[in-house]
DNA sequence: CCGAATATGCTCGATTGGAGCATATATGGA
DNA sequence: TCCATATATGCTCCAATCGAGCATATTCGG
């Protein structure tokens, strides 16, 4: 998925129609769910609202939020998904998402008996509050399923203790069908997406890295699906919690895609209360994306782009000199074409 | 859509359902079908694949190939993209990415009547050739559909003479319900969208600027959905060819990809020839962005990224000393976390 | 009243990116 | 043949940006 070095690929030819009317014969029987990764962050830390799942059933896993659509009752997928989450959670959300749409079948337990079902993730981000109104439902933070993405005390331990090893043995490995090599080595990968030997971490390249964990059979859900990498390991390690289906999968993708824009949409106020300290906001992004800027700098950047205002009162109680106080200044939209917290890319730190 | 400003809504409660389980009752009789964007680049003009309107058809528009997909056939959305695009037009997809998945009543003409169709867009890159076997099939340039979009001849006049004193009328215009006003008032959008006022061409907004034109009534397509903004206009413009169905919004969203894309992976090779002069490249980039670099600039910039590698020989006949040739140096994706051409935002040419 | 802790303001230097000058090497016509 | 012209290529200059650190301000707790 998302290879670029992949190279053209033959696939074999089947039954299609390629025609300019609508009145295709489509396969029947196919239903559509939104489901939600609807991110907040708690006391500085990034959190998802899950759901618990089932104590009683064997390897009691958490799920996404996740919602029928029907088009019937609603004009389009977004108001579908506002609609369900507010009837079940109690939440508004605030800025909604399309993130990708999943088809495959084979990555859940049930192959084969699965109800051949789209589902739609979204990506969706809103200010924290203890009360969600939701049975089961629980505000979890996202770092419990993707621990080697926490880097805000340094680089996690879990990469040189429990990934690195390993990953550099799966990459030693002989590739099985070893027909079709893929067109980055394991070893490159591996390097790559966990920055190892010196390369740089990219702190966006969350969904890559659990993929890469999913394929090594490291991550618990490959297990589940029954894939032959994952029955190999004698002494695999918990590698965060794992989800139902492919949850994680989608979180994932909800954690690379609030990385990537909240350096160029100011999406960050939406996680934000609607007065706070810059220090506050720092941490905020800091909590998302890792440890970026020095205090400084983070306040000239975001000060100089017109980001955010005074309110004119402070905060005191701070442990020091009192805070300022600031408010998102939402015409910068009508001023910037892009504007976001543009922190660039740390200086390597692996 | 994608209205950052949109600010919490309050949408109705229904049913629905939240569980951890995925027994999910679902609704049935929908169908998945797939809509590609296949673009290239063909003498120095952006093109896309399309299928011309039966012209025994009123009003005859084109429609981006399409393909129902079926989940039994297919393991993943993309595999069963490449086998039909492959089967219908023998053209072998370098670069396939999921767009996004539209699942709105209402765009269609037979609203009511409509087969309840989910529609995944997709783009894909290729390089650009003569044979595509496809009935009826064409490649025409992405600018025939959004002329306003073509800045490499310097500002296009129709913004000046058709877009934006209508706009303009439309902003003036008192909004029918008035009772939810939305958050950027239409004047606002205009500006931002189209560069009115000394404001920057953003030329990722691709999108954006089509959704407005259809929201103002502009768009033949708002006409043919019966919008009633549309049937005010005495003296509509003819404002880029209309497609079928919201085919020219997923074109929207594939130009916006691409030109966004291109900045930060190297997918501009998958449409070039496997050796190209720098110039060549970056008629290329230019082709999808608009002007941007001077050239000696451009060349430094490709060349210091790594992204290139000289050939050895040279392309004599160029009207002047013959040009290096080069070719992609595919190991950059190995050593940099994100390499494009990473053309900056020119300085606000309005 | 002093020291610790935090907030805020300012400066310095390296890097980056836009723009232009200068040089190299073809083609085509006088 | 030789020169004008056109394009390719190499190099320099300058402004804006960004990382990093020093300096100052203000509060709180002994």
């Amino acid at each position: 998925m998302n290879m670029e070095l992949s190279g053209r690929r033959k696939p074999t030819p089947e039954k299609s129609q390629l025609a300019p009317d609508e009145d295709h014969e489509l396969e029947p029987s196919l239903g559509i769910g939104l489901n939600a990764a609807i991110v907040a962050v708690s006391d500085n830390e990034p959190v998802a609202l899950v759901v618990r799942g089932d104590p009683d059933s064997i390897g009691a896993t958490d799920v996404l939020p996740f919602g029928p659509f029907n088009p019937r009752e609603h004009r389009t997928l977004e108001s579908g998904l506002r609609a369900w989450v507010q009837d079940q959670t109690g939440l508004d959300l605030g800025y909604a998402e399309q993130l990708y749409t999943f088809a495959d079948r084979g990555r859940h337990a049930d192959a084969g008996a699965t109800p051949n079902i789209v589902s739609i993730g979204y990506l969706a981000l809103t200010q924290a509050v203890g009360h969600h109104g939701l049975t089961n439902g629980l505000w979890r933070s996202w770092y419990q399923y993707f621990p080697w993405e926490d880097w805000r005390r340094g680089r996690p331990e879990i990469i040189a203790r429990d990934i690195e090893p390993r990953l550099k043995a799966w990459a030693d490995k002989p590739v099985p069908g070893t027909s079709t090599q893929p067109s980055i080595a394991r070893g490159d990968r591996a390097r790559i997406c966990f920055g190892l030997n010196g390369t740089a971490w990219d702190e966006e390249k969350v969904l890559e890295r659990f993929e890469l964990l999913y394929e090594a059979g490291l991550a618990d859900e490959a297990l589940r699906d029954g894939r032959p990498s994952a029955a190999e390991w004698t002494d695999r390690p918990k590698l965060g919690l794992p989800m139902q289906s492919d949850h994680r999968r989608i979180l994932a993708t909800a954690i690379s895609r609030t990385r990537a824009k909240i350096k160029y949409r100011p999406v960050v106020f939406e996680l934000m209360p609607d007065e706070f300290t810059l220090y506050e906001l720092q941490k905020t992004v800091e909590a998302i994306l890792g440890p970026h800027l020095h205090k400084q700098n983070f306040r000239r950047l975001v000060e100089g782009a017109g980001l955010v205002e005074p309110t004119g009162e402070v905060k005191t109680r701070t442990g020091g000199r009192p805070a300022k106080l600031f408010r998102f200044r939402r015409e910068v939209l009508l001023e910037r074409p892009a504007p976001g917290v543009r922190v660039s890319a740390p200086p390597s730190r692996s």
